[in-house]
DNA sequence: TACCGTAGAATTATCGACAGTCCTCGCCGG
DNA sequence: CCGGCGAGGACTGTCGATAATTCTACGGTA
């Protein structure tokens, strides 16, 4: 561990999109909504500037959507977009797992073990908020433990896109040790070296977690995930959903 | 085909973020070369507002790294930079050819012949750059085939770094029509709807890719790929490389 | 000769202001 | 009652100017 920070601070457009990151994942900022610059310069401290560039960090990870002389828009996850989160996920933490596998991981399962471990603990005290963290912790370190920077950096985002969805339609699964279970397994066939069994676990799990989030009621995510019946969080609304970026 | 183009423009940022990647593709401002904030706005015909929007798309994307009051920097590719590519874009292309087999691909497979088929043109005629081109545009095609938002987008990274290193050290490639026969074998596979073997013939070719590139004369990609030696094209340059983002 | 400190120039970071575009809402005519 | 029209407001897009930081070069000193 470095005995120093790094002397050079990170821009101020990369600090303002960690913070919209965050906010979008948590929900504060509602899909849909559009994102008014005056205002959120004046919450942020900062001027619409800097604010300007970063959200052009996002649009172009695709968190947001630009129209012009209209605005910028948090996307709305339609259940194809979903579906597509979800390929590209797959594709994502399966390259990461087979990169570990190619080098050492022992490490890497032993921290993967500990935050199954720190599921099942969320999963027993029926902390639902907690274990959808560690589950998001999980598939990060998986991904970070690859060393991939592209991986990485691709995965943030739909780490984020990931985390919107379930703070939208909060709460919908079946059995949280069933989730555990299926992180344990995919840690254990890694600690096993079996790449076959760890692919297929990966990508079922996958499968899994897109059924939930897509099957539910036969209306798709329209009720949870999307902006039409926002819920306002951040105070900012938009009436109609753009549909390019 | 739609008979009517979008009546929305595209914003500023995106369009000088589309010509910034190309020129960072071509090498005309070549790696590890400062975007001169002043000159580039003036070259470009805007103001340093939306230039500077338009780079923090690029240094989101990975293209470009930030270091506070210095400026930004093109990449320089190293050995691992490369080989991170190719795992990231082993990635993508292969969740493709998957999505692109499960939905229908005569068409899809019957471009990537066409393809194919310039390439053979291009590879009969010695035009290396055109080979390159359509090289590029059979793998761009397949991803954006496969219909993934995700996927298409962070190709499009790839492409520009992979035609980044083709342009820094050009006309490595030992026999174009070994280049052209892996393409079509590929193409093939697709078309007879074999996963496996098309799995198998994608890998191998990235690898083989990989092995042009990164083993050439033992000191890897430094003298063609590193900005230590630049040609400055762009008329653009920095002394010394900087190391984070 | 080598090192340190300092003044100058150049570049970036940030801000405030202006111009252009789109949406809203009320009014008028059919 | 309905559709078209126009003024007003709000927002984004763009630009120029100012403040802060860094690099460079030069001169002084041990």
């Amino acid at each position: 561990m470095p005995r120093f920070e790094p002397v050079v601070r990170e821009s101020t457009p990369s600090i303002i999109a960690g913070k919209l990151r965050k906010a979008i994942g948590l929900g504060h900022i509602p899909p849909g909504a559009q994102l008014g610059e005056a205002e959120l310069a004046r919450e942020l401290g900062v001027s619409r500037g800097p604010l300007r560039e970063a959200m052009q960090r996002l649009t172009q990870e695709g968190l947001l959507i630009s129209i012009r002389n209209r605005g910028l828009f948090v996307i709305t996850m339609t259940d194809d977009e979903v579906r597509d989160m979800y390929v590209a996920r797959t594709a994502v933490e399966r390259a990461a797992a087979e990169l570990i596998l190619q080098k050492g991981f022992e490490d890497v399962v032993a921290r993967l073990l500990d935050l199954v471990k720190a599921m099942k603990k969320a999963a027993d005290a029926e902390d639902l908020d907690a274990l959808s963290e560690a589950d998001m912790a999980y598939h990060e370190t998986l991904v970070v433990s690859a060393g991939s920077t592209r991986l990485t950096r691709m995965h943030q985002t739909l780490l984020t896109e990931t985390r919107m969805c379930l703070t939208a339609l909060e709460k919908k699964y079946p059995d949280p040790h069933t989730r555990v279970a299926e992180h344990q397994a995919i840690a254990e066939a890694l600690g096993a070296g079996n790449a076959e069994l760890v692919e297929e676990l990966l990508i079922s799990h996958m499968d899994d977690a897109l059924q939930r989030l897509t099957d539910n009621e036969n209306e798709g995510l329209a009720s949870g995930c999307d902006g039409n019946r926002s819920s306002r969080i951040g105070g900012i609304e938009s009436g109609k959903q753009p549909a390019t970026a």
